[in-house]
DNA sequence: GTCTTCCATAACCATATGGCTATCTATCGG
DNA sequence: CCGATAGATAGCCATATGGTTATGGAAGAC
């Protein structure tokens, strides 16, 4: 669990592969050429990034003749969403605490 | 703009400093001493981590004599859950097309 | 069958990263 | 004033990371 929120936010930490992942959420599936073509470095690079945002569970592929078609499962952003609304509900726990406290003070 | 995404999901990559925030957000403000007891790393790099945090807007510091007091800032954590989201919404949408396509169709 | 094309893998390289120890500065206690 | 303590910084080192070119292997094109 701590190590599948470890490798997406690995995955997410590089700005090549974010852009591979969010190109792959708004346009939908693409191949490795077509994310090659507009990604700014080599195709081995990019065979490399998407490897790793699929360790992630961020994309999947569908191999298709020589062809491989890489889509986004932006499910597997849920881990993220999760810690994040978990570390800002431990803070806001601590405020409705002083809260309390400070209520109790008044009285 | 890109940038304070980008500096956020770095800071984030990392187990130790991601354990240093999660702390602060569950405790409230630490010293630095408080926080390299149980971080299981030396009181450097501490210190380091919590420069990246910082620089990341993830924590601020509050000098009290000789000891500085950190605490979270998760408000910091608000692009990152932007970003989720307009991932996921990215998604929906053409999700939401291919629905239109098959109404039509199906018409 | 032969030549391309598509993608993954291998091998390598430069730099970034995260850790350490040593040290410096500032503050506190006596 | 002097020693001790808190934390930041400096300097160093090993490894991880992201990039490259070269190559391999499978599927199309001819």
């Amino acid at each position: 669990m701590v190590e599948t929120r470890d490798s997406l936010f690995r995955a997410l930490a590089d700005p090549t592969r974010r852009a591979l992942f969010e190109r792959l959420c708004e346009h939908g599936e693409q191949t490795v050429g077509a994310l090659t073509a507009d990604a700014g470095v080599s195709q081995p690079a990019v065979s490399k990034h998407l490897a790793i945002l699929r360790q992630a569970g961020l994309v999947i592929d569908r191999q298709q003749g020589r062809q491989a078609h890489y889509s986004a499962r932006p499910a597997a952003l849920a881990p993220l969403a999760d810690w994040t609304g978990r570390m800002t509900r431990f803070w806001q726990a601590r405020f409705d605490d002083l809260d309390d406290l400070l209520g109790r003070m008044d009285q």
